[in-house]
RNA sequence: GCGCCUGUAGCUCAGCCGGACAGAGCAGCGGCCUUCUAAGCCGCGGGCCGCAGGUUCGAAUCCUGCCAGGCGCGCCA
C-alpha cells in the first residue's frame, strides 16, 4: 500500500516507452537511455512529479532538451487515473501534475494500517543488526553516548519498520588496560576509604563516583580484602563496581527509551577462547608477524599505513585483537547486514578492522559504520571538556534532567551525523520550550484534543469506506493528504540511508501542514458529510506524526 | 606531515548520487484569539553557499589547490 510508489513506477515506464518509441519513430536518436530521476519539485506550483529524462537526453541526442521534451510528450501515454497533465517547463523539464484528489486515497488505508502505516517489506526480514552505545563500562554516559543512543536507536526503529530484524546490541568493554587502571583506582580509592594511604595512578579514575561506589561495597564487605591478596581485591572491587556501572547505564538508557537486545562481553571473548583463535586463523592466513616481542598484523598488506599490534610483548592481546573477533562473532550470527554507530575518534580503526576482516575472508561489505561526530559542550560561552578520567563530564541523566528526554533525542536526531554538533547547555535550558519537537507534539495534541471535543459532543468517528472524500477540496486538506501519502517513501529512504534526519524534516513538515489545515478548516463542522471527511484526515494525520515519532523515540502527548 | 569530517541568513542547521529564482527553526519587525489548544497562523527583512581555479548547456552540489575549525595517526580503548 503505497499510492506514491506506484504511480511513481508507471510514469518511469511510461517515459521509458514514450523514448523508446520516439527513437523507433525516427525523432530521437540515441543509443542507450540515460538514468534519470522523477523526482517531487521543490516548488510545488510545478505540479507534484518532475523529470529531467529530456535534459539528461540532450547529450546524445543533439537537439535542445525542451524540443526532446515535446518529442516524448507527443510519445507519452499518461497513467490514469492518476496523473491529470504533464507540461514542459523551464530548460526542458517535464512536469507531471496528478488529479486534484489522487492523494486522499491513500487516507482510508492509513487507518485500516494504523500503526503500521509507513512499513514496508524492503528489508524482507533480513537479520540485522545495529551496535551502537557501547560506552566504557567505567563511568557515566556522557553527551557523546547520548548522540549515539539517539541515532542508533531511531536507525533500528527505522529498519525494523522497513522490513529488517533487527537486534540491538551494546559490547561492554570490560577487559583490557582501561580495566585495570579501573581496578587500581577502586584499590586506591578503597584503600584511603579505610585509612590507608594510596594513589591513583596518574591516567586512573579520579571521579568522585568511584568513592561513592567503594562506599557501598565496603557496606557490604567491610575491611575483608584490606590485608587479602592485591589481585584478589581488585578483582572483587572490579566485578563489583562494573555491576554497578553497568546498571546505571542500563538505566540511564532505559530512561531515555533505549533497549537492547544484547549486551556482548568483551571479557566473554577472552574467556571463550575467542580472540587466541582469531589471531590464530590470522597467523595460518598468513597475516601475522613478530617484532620485538609483540606479535603484529601484516595491515600494510591490506593499503594501511602501518601494521598492527594484536598480542602485547607482555602477552595480552589488545583491544584490536579483540574487536577483530568481536566481529568475526557478529558475521557467524548470520547478520546480513552490520551496523556499527560509532564515534568519529575511531575513524582510523575502520579500515584496519575491515582488512583484518578480509584477511579472515570474511564479506566486508556487509559491515557499515555509521561515524558521527563528537559532541562539544558549551556553558558561559566556554567549551567544556569532557574525561572520564578527570569526572568532569555532563551525564545523559543530567541531559535529561534539563532539556527532557524528548527535546533531546529530537534534537540529536535532527542533525545528520556528519555534522559536528556544539551543545549549548545554556541555550538547551532556556530555549526547551522553541525546541522544534514540540512543533511536533503541539499538532499531535491539537489532533487529540479535537478529537475530545467531538466525543463530548456525541459525535462518531467516521467509517473510512463510507467518507466521502470528494469533499476534501482545500488546498491544505489535499497538500496534507499529499504529505501523509508520502510517508512510507520517506521512512524506507531513510532506512537505505541510515538518516533518520529525514524523519525529523518530514514530521516537521506533517505538522506544519497541519497547523495550516487546522488554521483554514474547521474539522467539527455543522455539515456531516464534511465533517467526517475531515475527522477522516484528522485520524490519518494522528497515525502518521505517532508514527513517525516513534521513530524517533519521541513520544506523542495527548496534551499540552 | 598524512588521513577522515565540517565551513550555506545574526545563531543552530537542511539541501550536496549536478538542474528551474538557495530552504527551515530560533532571534528581529508587523498583523491575527466572541467558534476545534496562539507551544499556532499570515506577512516583512536578512545569504560573494569559506576562497580561487577547472569540468558542464547548467555547480552550494563533481574535480584540483588553498584557508579555517574538529577528530585521528599508541605494544590506549
Amino acid at each position: 500500500m503505497n499510492i506514491i510508489h506506484n504511480v511513481k513506477e508507471q510514469l518511469v515506464a511510461a517515459l521509458k516507452r514514450a523514448a523508446t518509441a520516439a527513437r523507433q519513430a525516427g525523432i530521437l536518436e540515441f543509443t542507450e537511455l540515460p538514468d534519470f530521476v522523477l523526482e517531487v519539485p521543490r516548488e510545488k506550483a510545478r505540479g507534484d512529479f518532475a523529470t529531467n529524462l529530456a535534459l539528461v537526453l540532450a547529450a546524445q541526442v543533439k537537439k535542445p532538451p525542451r524540443r526532446i521534451a515535446e518529442a516524448l510528450l507527443q510519445y507519452l501515454e499518461l497513467p490514469r487515473p492518476g496523473v491529470a497533465e504533464a507540461e514542459i517547463a523551464g530548460p526542458g523539464f517535464i512536469n507531471f501534475k496528478l488529479e486534484p484528489r489522487f492523494f486522499l486515497q491513500a487516507l482510508p488505508a492509513v487507518l485500516r494500517l494504523g500503526e503500521s502505516y509507513g512499513c514496508s517489506n524492503m528489508g524482507k526480514g533480513e537479520k540485522v543488526q545495529v551496535e551502537f552505545v557501547s560506552a566504557n563500562p567505567t563511568g557515566l554516559l556522557h553527551m557523546g553516548n547520548a548522540r549515539g543512543a539517539a541515532l542508533g536507536d531511531a536507525i533500528a526503529n527505522i529498519l525494523a519498520a522497513a522490513g529488517y530484524e533487527v537486534t540491538r546490541e551494546f559490547y561492554i568493554n570490560d577487559a583490557g588496560n582501561q580495566i585495570e587502571n579501573f581496578a587500581l583506582s577502586l584499590e586506591a580509592r578503597y584503600l584511603q576509604a579505610l585509612g590507608v594511604e594510596a594513589e591513583i595512578p596518574a591516567d586512573g579514575y579520579h571521579g568522585q563516583d568511584l568513592v561513592e561506589t567503594v562506599n557501598r561495597f565496603i557496606e557490604q564487605v567491610g575491611d575483608k580484602y584490606l590485608n587479602a591478596d592485591p589481585s584478589l581485591r581488585r578483582e572483587m572491587l572490579v566485578s563489583f563496581a562494573l555491576e554497578e556501572k553497568l546498571a546505571g547505564i542500563r538505566q540511564a538508557l532505559e530512561d531515555f527509551g533505549v533497549y537492547f537486545d544484547v549486551w556482548f562481553s568483551e571479557q566473554s571473548l577472552h574467556d571463550s577462547g575467542a580472540v587466541a583463535q582469531t589471531i590464530a586463523d590470522l597467523q595460518r592466513a598468513g597475516y601475522v608477524y613478530e617484532k620485538d616481542g609483540a606479535l603484529w598484523f601484516k595491515a600494510t598488506a591490506f593499503g594501511e599505513g602501518k601494521d598492527e599490534v594484536l598480542v602485547r610483548s607482555n602477552g595480552l592481546p589488545t583491544y584490536f585483537a579483540a574487536d577483530i573477533a568481536y566481529h568475526r562473532n557478529k558475521f557467524e550470527r548470520g547478520f546480513k547486514r552490520i551496523i556499527n554507530i560509532w564515534g568519529a575518534d575511531h575513524h582510523g580503526h575502520v579500515s584496519r578492522l575491515k582488512s583484518a576482516l578480509a584477511a579472515l575472508g570474511l564479506e566486508v561489505d556487509r559491515l557499515e559504520i555509521v561515524l558521527m561526530q563528537l559532541v562539544r559542550l558549551f556553558q558561559g560561552g566556554e567549551i567544556l571538556r569532557m574525561s572520564k578520567r578527570t569526572g568532569q563530564y555532563v551525564t545523559l541523566q543530567e541531559l535529561v534532567e534539563e532539556v527532557g528526554r524528548d527535546a533531546a533525542r529530537y534534537f540529536f536526531v535532527m542533525l545528520k551525523p556528519d555534522s559536528h554538533l556544539d551543545f549549548d547547555l545554556d541555550l538547551a535550558r532556556s530555549q526547551s520550550a522553541e525546541n522544534p519537537v514540540y512543533y511536533v507534539q503541539y499538532a499531535h495534541a491539537r489532533i487529540c484534543s479535537i478529537l475530545r471535543l467531538a466525543a463530548d459532543r456525541g459525535i462518531d468517528l467516521p467509517e473510512p469506506a463510507t467518507v466521502n472524500l470528494e469533499l476534501l477540496r482545500e488546498p491544505p486538506e489535499q497538500e496534507l493528504a499529499k504529505k501523509i501519502a508520502e510517508f512510507p517513501e520517506v521512512v524506507a529512504g531513510a532506512a537505505r540511508s541510515l538518516e533518520p534526519h529525514r524523519l525529523t524534516r518530514y514530521a516537521h513538515d506533517l505538522a506544519e501542514l497541519f497547523h495550516v489545515f487546522y488554521t483554514e478548516c474547521r474539522v467539527l463542522a455543522d455539515e456531516p458529510d464534511l465533517r467526517a471527511a475531515r475527522l477522516l484526515l484528522v485520524l490519518a494525520t494522528r497515525i502518521t506524526l505517532r508514527n513517525v515519532l516513534n521513530l524517533l523515540g519521541v513520544t506523542a502527548p495527548e496534551r499540552m
